[in-house]
DNA sequence: AGAGTTAGTTAGTGATCAATCACTCATTAA
DNA sequence: TTAATGAGTGATTGATCACTAACTAACTCT
């Protein structure tokens, strides 16, 4: 029998709980296919949390954490505006490619109407997402680099619905593309309609 | 006792599936609670449905001849493509409005693995709409309403994914906005960024 | 008025759900 | 060596799931 450190198993049951809403979905998930996954018994996956909806809070905590790590390089790694908002959506792509039961979690059941805190996890954490998209589009308009007609609110919505968006024609098309590559591709067009056009030369 | 044509009774069904789905998610909506909603007992739901799936696939039905309706009727009333462009993206607003189980559906467990016939049937929908949208944006710029350096394809997956991202603000927010204003909102933000500057002159 | 058709019922199926129970056995600290 | 701790099990709970069989009552057509 292999016994592990409850802290072990847990991750491990949150691991296995994300991966499975995939392929079973958030709401049909049972808490016998968790056990299966990993290797337990039924009761065991009520050992380490009091219910079902404790463990969907700890999927929560375990994406938020991620996805906060994940933006946090990219805001280190890079200082220019535009490379900042770039590598912010791109994080974005390359964790729904990673995870891609998000999306589907974010339209589950469990989270819009039984589990209140869950949805209030992914609130706050779109929310946070679109002020950190919005503080790099302000300095970017105040630089020139964006067209001054373009208020950093709207642009910061359209850059997180290209991401849902094309993550939903990825879910449906069976994922016959890369979501990073494809969403790239789109994310690159977006910005050129928000660059400002090199200023013309009138002559008058 | 009140007793009703089948057909009544069918698109009384249809109708009621739809609506919970919403209330209750796809994946959650059982037999029971649609035999409530209409005032009979379960076991009827099967009288008029042989199985469940066959029981989605009418919903995807109903839902496919409700948005070629509302396509065409946009389609004939206007016929500037960017007034055809714009009243096909707003019929999507209102539908979704009107039945905003339609995002949930397309991310349900039902949808994505269980019920093959239903995903077909909404990616055949998402791809005769994409088509829509290409045809106008593509006359569009050749007539030089838009910007010659947007490829139709990629503008055509930027005006569904601002739907979509609009619809998924829209719920995560306990719809306590008009999806339908502000999604008109961004896409006016959108528009003008696909419009084609006037062209300046240049005298040299 | 009588016969056939059909929308609906009551009663029940096996399967599966989250959760609880008393219990066992491995690990660790005294 | 021993006592305490805690991870995991087997058995079972009541509730609920989609679906079926047998029957009944309301329509319709002759």
């Amino acid at each position: 029998m292999t016994r592990r450190t409850a802290e072990d198993r847990k991750t491990e049951i949150v691991a296995a709980t994300l991966r499975l809403a995939d392929e079973l979905g958030p709401d049909r998930l049972t808490t016998q296919a968790i056990a299966d996954a990993v290797g337990l018994t039924q009761p065991a996956i009520f050992r380490h949390f009091p219910s079902k909806h404790a463990l969907w809070q700890a999927v929560a905590i375990a994406i938020t954490e991620e996805m906060n790590a994940a933006w946090a390089d990219v805001l280190t790694d890079q200082a220019d505006p535009e490379r900042r908002l770039t590598g912010l959506v791109q994080a974005q792509l390359r964790h729904i490619e990673a995870s891609p039961a998000i999306p589907a979690i974010l339209h589950s059941r469990e989270l819009r109407t039984e589990n209140a805190e869950l949805r209030g996890s992914f609130q706050a954490l779109m929310s946070h997402f679109r002020k950190l998209l919005l503080a790099e589009l302000t300095r970017g308009r105040d630089a020139g680099v964006f067209r001054a007609d373009l208020a950093p609110q709207d642009a910061a919505v359209l850059l997180i619905s290209l991401v849902q968006g094309a993550s939903i024609r990825w879910a449906l098309g069976d994922r016959a593309f890369s979501l990073r590559t494809e969403g790239e591709r789109l994310l690159e067009v977006q910005m050129r309609l928000f660059r400002a056009e090199p200023r013309q030369e009138i002559r008058s």
